[in-house]
DNA sequence: TCCCAAATCTGAAACGTTACAGGTAAGCTA
DNA sequence: TAGCTTACCTGTAACGTTTCAGATTTGGGA
């Protein structure tokens, strides 16, 4: 047997080297197939399709060119493979640039990262500035071809994102939900519980008039589940709610604190906030607090949070944590899963709120 | 002249029509130079330099073909230039994914983009636990050759990174500075500066018994600019600085909250703290608060930030900025600028705490 | 003994780009 | 007119991979 296999390279050894073909590696040259076909005494289709546990190849040919490939520290050419199949292997992260709700991004970044790490796949990132248009990035991935799967978030209930990759065929995943009766894969935290669960934990503590900052007004589609859930718990509770038309989780800090003042200043200031962004929270209790009011006595507040920050915010709030890194990680299985072709119905999750 | 072009285009028409070869673009088809190359009536080879504007090309055809090229929208396909010239047109960032101070990733990778979408350049960001070896992302970049620059982050005064990149003779840029006498670009906030001016500050409202809240303790290198700046400050100050050995920027919040209350409720506790990180001191208050001290009263605080989260916080405490935008951008524009091959010492700089 | 199928392996072509080593025509000089 | 230079353009090869359409060997059945 190992007679066989030494005849065997020793002939195709001396048929395979042709004078002016160089099969030495020079310094800090990377090996390729050609390396490995040379080395094992193959061609490059059989050593291409080895490494990949083709079934027409041997068993021991397969085992002989995996251990030099390992031995060489040989990686497959991305380039090479993207030029020859179309796959990129890399997967593209499209964020605002603006809604950096306290540690989204980062939380989002890592935990995609955390499930290609063990893949081929590349992360990229392409944020876009609120000013722009959203499709601008998702085009230009689409028309360059520039990776296979992408994930998005601030989705909208009808989003043309999601209309356009949808008719394109490109697999992508949403943080958040649609209502356009396309079945896409999703992630999305569950805002309506939160929002209900929220209230609800106001009105345990005697709270009856209460607001609600939400998210972008209407755009996004989480903006809706906020006020469902919300409003559930309003009517349930015998409540009133208390409109503040004019601020969202989009406006600026200062704006927000400024506002809140204004609020808690007036006549008909609420007793209970519930809030959906950990850094309006702390703008809210600046304005609040402006207005010479006490948290915890003149009105409560309950907040989501993505980083645990503030769990040791003082006052006091009532905190609800939304993992954004499982969401991350959630994302990054279903796109995957999608681009090998998963139906789309069995990529959608959501998760609940944790106190 | 028109005449002669048309004619041109005439024979070198007829001449290209081959049987056989399909030219028509197919649906979702993207154009390559071949699709341009037969509508121009010209070989790949003038079109490939009539659009990077090579000397040799007639400004006619120049025009011409770069006309063509905008209309049909073409985009030079990545894989083929990565393959045939080596160059990927990405740049890598690696981010330690633990040591996330609020905000500060989503910021630098903001900033990053806002400078590489104007050029063909890519991001993809890679980051690691700090548990694993943060020389592994590095190699893998290098030896798979995945990025033309890398831009990194944390780095040490002796910088096992910055040594083997030096000698790989990648392009990188460092958010901090080594001190191992390789020249590199980098960009750094002059946090010495920022130590000094904090315990200044506190000195000024009489406070004599000053601790710092440094970055993670003498291995990144900032953690020395910080402690040479506060050590200059207390010294003119005749103050005394309390240490606190064992908690840094990258012990969790809880502990950083408890051990503060430990230590302001003893006996030898500072009546001011200079803290660099933002989510940290917020963690501080709460330790405070929870000894019964209050803010301003029996200890002062300052703290660096990176968003502007901390502005809206009570109880107040003075905040210096530090634009992690900024550095982004700077870091993004340094690696392109070096890969270009500009001096690295050309390549370095740092920017000035900002009350 | 011969033939056929199965099991392995093979080279050539192609993906889109750029570099190399020319080629051709026009215009100028002598 | 011949010869040379300049301006402009050309095809071919190569980067590393996978796919296609065979080629070769082996073993078994008739």
């Amino acid at each position: 047997m190992a007679f066989v296999s030494q005849n065997n390279m020793k002939t195709k050894d001396s048929s395979r080297i042709r004078p002016g073909e160089a099969v030495e590696l020079a310094e800090g040259e990377r090996p390729t197939l050609k390396t490995i076909a040379f080395m094992a005494g193959l061609g490059v289709t059989t050593v291409s399709r080895a490494l990949k546990d083709a079934p027409e190849i041997g068993q021991a040919t397969k085992s002989r060119v995996q251990l030099i490939a390992r031995q060489i520290g040989y990686r497959p050419n991305r380039a090479g493979v993207r030029l020859r199949t179309g796959k990129t292997n890399v997967i593209s992260l499209v964020l605002n640039a603006q809604s950096e709700i306290m540690g989204l991004t980062s939380n989002m970044v890592y935990g995609i990262s955390e499930v290609l790490s063990e893949t081929p796949y590349h992360l990229t990132v392409t944020p876009y500035s609120v000013e722009n248009d959203p499709m601008q990035p998702i085009r230009y991935i689409v028309e360059t071809g520039s990776a296979d799967g992408i994930i998005m978030s601030r989705t909208e209930p009808d989003d043309a994102r999601v209309r356009y990759l949808a008719e394109h065929g490109i697999p992508f995943a949403t943080h958040g939900r649609t209502e356009m009766g396309i079945e896409h894969p999703f992630h999305d935290f569950d805002n309506e519980a939160f929002a209900y669960k929220s209230a609800k934990s106001l009105l345990l503590k005697g709270r009856r008039k209460i607001a609600m900052m939400a998210g972008p007004t209407s755009a996004v589609t989480y903006h809706r589940h906020l006020e469902r859930g919300f409003s559930r718990a309003i009517e349930e509770g015998d409540a009133r709610a208390i409109l503040v038309p004019d601020i969202d989780v989009d406006t600026s800090l200062g704006r927000i604190r400024d506002r809140t003042e204004e609020i808690m200043s007036g006549p008909n200031r609420p007793d209970g906030i519930v809030c959906c962004s950990g850094s309006a929270a702390i703008a809210l209790v600046a304005g609040i607090e402006a207005a010479g009011l006490k948290i915890g006595k003149d009105v409560d507040l309950v907040s989501k949070q993505s980083t645990d920050v503030l769990k040791w915010f003082r006052p006091e709030i009532i905190v609800f944590n939304e993992d954004v890194r499982h969401a991350g990680r959630e994302l990054a299985r279903a796109v995957l899963r999608r681009i090998e072709g998963v139906d789309a119905r069995e990529l959608q999750s959501l998760s609940y709120p944790d106190e």
